[in-house]
DNA sequence: GATGAATGAGCTTTCATTCAT
DNA sequence: AATGAATGAAAGCTCATTCAT
């Protein structure tokens, strides 16, 4: 419902109903609408969490970017998230669940860039918790514009814009170009 | 409004009296909440535009993105421009507004960085547009944390975070690793 | 509506409904349930001090009591009374209303029976503002009965109550009876 | 509850709660809402016969106002009965308890009148069942503003009430002004 | 004896919208 | 240009009640 018709839109009765519910089940479950968005928000967090589980040991920064991108096999995914992002301020608990869990993902990256770092997989001319955070962002962006756009993101634009940031994050490489020689 | 309340609790009763007039003035000008809120956004996007004009004949990546994070000085600008992207997926008229605006943005930021290519002061191993399509995406990524977690968002770290921004889409120094040998 | 089914049972929906209207005209009238209660309360207080402002230069108290009981001729009255009396601890703004105007009427008969008293038609043995309260309790707990056993008050037994309490407040007459003499 | 929230306010949800049992519990216990506050009215009624009981061969008026009043020791016996008393119009069986109850006090009330009549420590000039009908009202009377103005009930301005209701129902002494005669 | 799930109706309140004035 | 009255729908939520377990 979330990514459908978006937060302003979802009402208890109209998930009530999308469940074969009532409207007393739902608030039965969930004693207000905050408590059941902060769920989803968990649900979807431990999901991305499942995925990144995988990755854990793991310097390949681009199969890191795949398994982001592979989220947008579901096409609700994203359009979820962003929802929940959007409202997040307006519900402090709600924003508290959410920062806790963009710091572990933060973390993670970090981790997983310093150890690329060292490997030399990774350019080291910039501190792996910046480049994180630059990654993260990244990921964010395309998150925000993909519900909007969903035409923009074509499998081979993704796979461009993966390789590309990719390159942005590699050590440069030997001799770039004969530049002014 | 929006950046106060968030997009689900604004409502055209609210706007009209934080305006000072009834709710029949509010529907006078504007047909119905679409309207009222396109307008919002058309606005905003001009102002946007008109940041946008200094730097037009402007080769100076750290200065866009400056001017970018100068937007932070006002703490309501990032917010209400969250509200407005969640919601422009659930109203066709209002997501093309946004659709048309990006794309200039887009191609504002390509054409800049593809005369950066052609100085020699932006890396040219990837493509301008993906490039713009990256920074893009880094500035909406930061836009979306920002309303939830400001305080990740101190200056000191904004700064870095153009600078790391800037060195990604710099042209690769020659190779460190290389220097000594 | 608070006569007929108490407060518990009252809800806006039918009070718009008995009036001809939707739900919405009461709440574009009265912001919230509390106000409405509180209007009316003001009014039916309204009511009841221009019933006193006939007696205001009277030092008659049988009148008096007598104004109260004609209350009985509107036979929601008393309920309405009770219901908002009942009520008013759970709505401080409302109680602050219900003291103030009670205050006001216990002040009116502490002025009259003290001109009584000084007539001598009211026994001068108890001080003038215990005797306004104890005639205000009177009517308190006539009212209170009232809706529960409307049959218990007919109007010779009203009259017969008035009487008593006339009595009770007169002075003793010269030779009451020949006791033990 | 009852006397903490009041009736409209008082849920069988949150009798249950406060009860540490779930709603069921209490549905198992009373069939509907309607018992269980019947119940507790009976309940009520019971402690305060069990009250009344002990003054059943004494005489003394004021020992019995007396007893009346200790009830403020429990600042929640006056709020009750007010919620109860003010709902019972609308729950018939319920009144119908009220009314049996409250015939019985008036009854006790009276023989005790008649018997202090006898005795000559009661003015007879007052049919002893109207004087219990007085003195019944004046204490619902106060019952029912105690909730409402709890501070005006000082306990010496309590104190000033009784002495005031006793004086009102003694038998007048020799009038004063016949004295100096 | 008590729980836990669920219903269905109803509540107060808010809202976008309409329209006569 | 703007108000004020009113609608009608829907919202989040609470509630008494039922009933299988």
């Amino acid at each position: 419902m979330l990514a459908e018709e978006g937060y302003a839109n979802t009402s208890l009765r109209k998930v009530a109903t999308r469940a074969g519910y009532t409207t007393g089940a739902v608030t039965y479950y969930f004693a207000n609408k905050d408590e059941l968005i902060t769920a989803l928000a968990e649900s979807r967090f431990d999901s991305f969490d499942a995925m990144l589980e995988g990755s854990h040991d793991d310097t390949d920064v681009k199969a890191l970017f795949g398994r982001w991108l592979a989220r947008t096999d579901d096409p609700e995914f994203w359009p979820v998230m962003i929802q929940l992002l959007a409202h997040a301020r307006y519900e402090p608990a709600f924003a508290a669940v959410i920062e806790r869990r963009y710091a572990r993902f933060r973390e993670l990256y970090t981790s997983i860039l310093a150890a690329g770092q060292a490997h030399g997989t990774v350019r080291d001319d910039i501190p792996a918790d910046l480049l994180a955070d630059q990654l993260s962002a990244i990921g964010d962006g395309w998150m925000m514009m993909f519900p909007i756009e969903p035409d923009r993101f074509t499998p081979s634009r993704l796979r461009a814009l993966v390789d590309a940031a990719v390159t942005l994050i590699s050590p440069p490489r030997r001799a770039p170009r004969e530049r002014g020689s």
